[in-house]
RNA sequence: GGAGGGGUGCCCGAGUGGCCAAAGGGAGCAGACUGUAAAUCUGCCGGCGAUGCCUUCAAAGGUUCAAAUCCUUUCCCCUCCA
């Protein structure tokens, strides 16, 4: 094989679960033409968080490659809702909040993504234009019996859950989009598999060479056990503060620190074997590789500046136990006190970092709440308030009173 | 359409008249230890200026001195049969 070519698999098939196939692959490679590779997006989460990136970063690594990256909307098809994943369907959304966040997607997705080098389109473009007798053609293409293939519609047909007619159209028009837009490759999660297989054969009932499937591993959140994801908050997402970012970085656990870096930053292979066995030997203290990480990770989507600023910050509040940069600020006023003074629970829950006086005053008798650095455990105390007055509460929440 | 089972706190799940703000587990939060890691131990985990009071066990009514527990109606889910 072209020397050239080896290089180039090399990148491409860096980190990537599964790939289907890598001969196909090769083949299309060697037509020294710029790729078409497609990505799916379901518009219903318009945050995008690390979590997404990986399979983003592996767009980016296509694109310096000189490929064409296409981002595809699924503005059409996220009003079926994508049933991936899911043990119910799930809730349909209404054209505008589909519009609306897709827009917030597209500003999020070129922090990773080089624009130029992006084409986006919109599915509904064709799936739209349908009419009942095309979808029905479509819908010949596969049987009942494949569709009950995919793991989570086996699993609630099996389980007697619902499986409504209308989600076995969600991978026949992601298939049908790859056909649409004559993709070389399809990018998606392990959990999309399924899916993408769906666009390979409907190509080829269409007269089309298959597409080359790639499935990127789903990256695993904070907690280090579920999947990064807003709702669990688990996550980093790509607009957080860089401080925030850092400090979350600095808090996975151990053992996704070569996961994170092999899947969310650019270096290279040789690096990555580097640090996984300074860290397995102990050469490497595994502090210093996750300070590496965020400094590497909040330098991508910021700069090098914000990065030591994040890492410096993090040394003084946590290293030296001072305070962080930006704080919360809680307006009182002198009708909220009584003499100049509040009673502590109050003072507390009025910061908002907590939710009711009952956990104020729990956090206040557990020892986790000191004011201007001094620890209060009595709730039966009045604190004299004053403009500026800190408010901590365990380790990293702190506020700071304004009085006007 | 017929027969049966079930809906409990963020999640799972016990409880079938008073001892129930509801066992147990998980998640989460805090404390100790540390590296804002892991593991471990401890405490907390509805609201309220609080040895008491208020609102919770799908929803609404009812029985009772007393209801998550009994009755009625409604909604939702599941199993088997057709």
């Amino acid at each position: 094989m072209d020397i050239e070519i080896e290089e180039e698999l090399k990148v491409i098939k860096r980190g990537v679960e599964e790939l289907i196939s890598e001969e196909e692959l090769i083949e299309k490679l060697k037509k020294d033409r710029p790729l078409r590779v497609k990505l799916g997006l379901d518009p219903s989460a318009p945050d995008i968080h690390l979590g997404h990136t990986v399979v983003l970063q592996k767009l980016k690594q296509f694109q310096d490659l000189g490929h064409q990256v296409v981002l595809l909307i699924g503005d059409f098809t996220g009003r079926i809702g994508d049933p991936t994943g899911r043990s119910e369907a799930r809730e349909q959304l209404s054209e505008e909040e589909i519009l609306e966040n897709a827009k917030t997607y597209k500003e999020q997705i070129f922090k990773v993504l080089d624009a130029d080098k992006t084409e986006v389109v919109f599915n509904s473009d064709w799936l739209k234009e349908m009419n009942f007798a095309e979808v029905i053609e479509l819908a010949a293409n596969y049987t009942v019996a494949r569709m009950l293939e995919r793991d989570d519609f086996a699993k609630r047909y099996q389980n007697n859950k619902p499986i409504s007619i209308h989600e076995f159209f969600y991978p026949l028009m992601q298939g049908y989009d790859s056909v649409a837009i004559e993709a070389d490759v399809e990018l998606g999660g392990t959990d999309q598999k399924f899916n993408l297989l769906v666009g390979r054969r409907l190509q080829k009932e269409a007269g089309q060479e298959s597409q080359v499937i790639m499935t990127m591993p789903i990256l695993e959140g904070l907690d280090g056990e579920n999947k990064m994801s807003k709702s669990l908050d688990n996550y980093v997402g790509v607009t957080d503060k860089p401080s925030e970012m850092y400090g979350k970085l600095m808090s996975i656990p151990d053992k996704l620190l070569v996961r994170y870096f092999k899947l969310l930053t650019d270096v290279s292979l040789a690096e990555l074997a580097e640090i996984e066995s300074g860290l397995e030997s102990g050469e490497l203290h595994p502090m210093d590789v996750k300070k590496r990480l965020a400094t590497t990770i909040v330098t991508k989507y910021y700069d090098g500046e914000q990065a030591q600023q994040a890492a410096q910050e993090f040394e003084n509040v946590f290293k030296k136990g001072e305070l962080p940069d930006d704080i919360p600020e809680i307006e009182l006023s002198e009708d909220d006190l009584e003499d100049g003074e509040l009673w502590i629970v109050k003072l507390v829950a009025a910061t908002g970092l907590v939710d009711s006086n009952s956990q104020a005053r729990r956090m206040i008798k557990q020892g986790a709440v000191s004011i201007d650095d001094q620890k209060y455990e009595q709730i039966n105390e009045d604190i004299a308030v004053t403009d500026g007055m800190i408010i901590q509460i365990g380790k990293r929440r702190f506020a700071k009173i304004v009085l006007n």
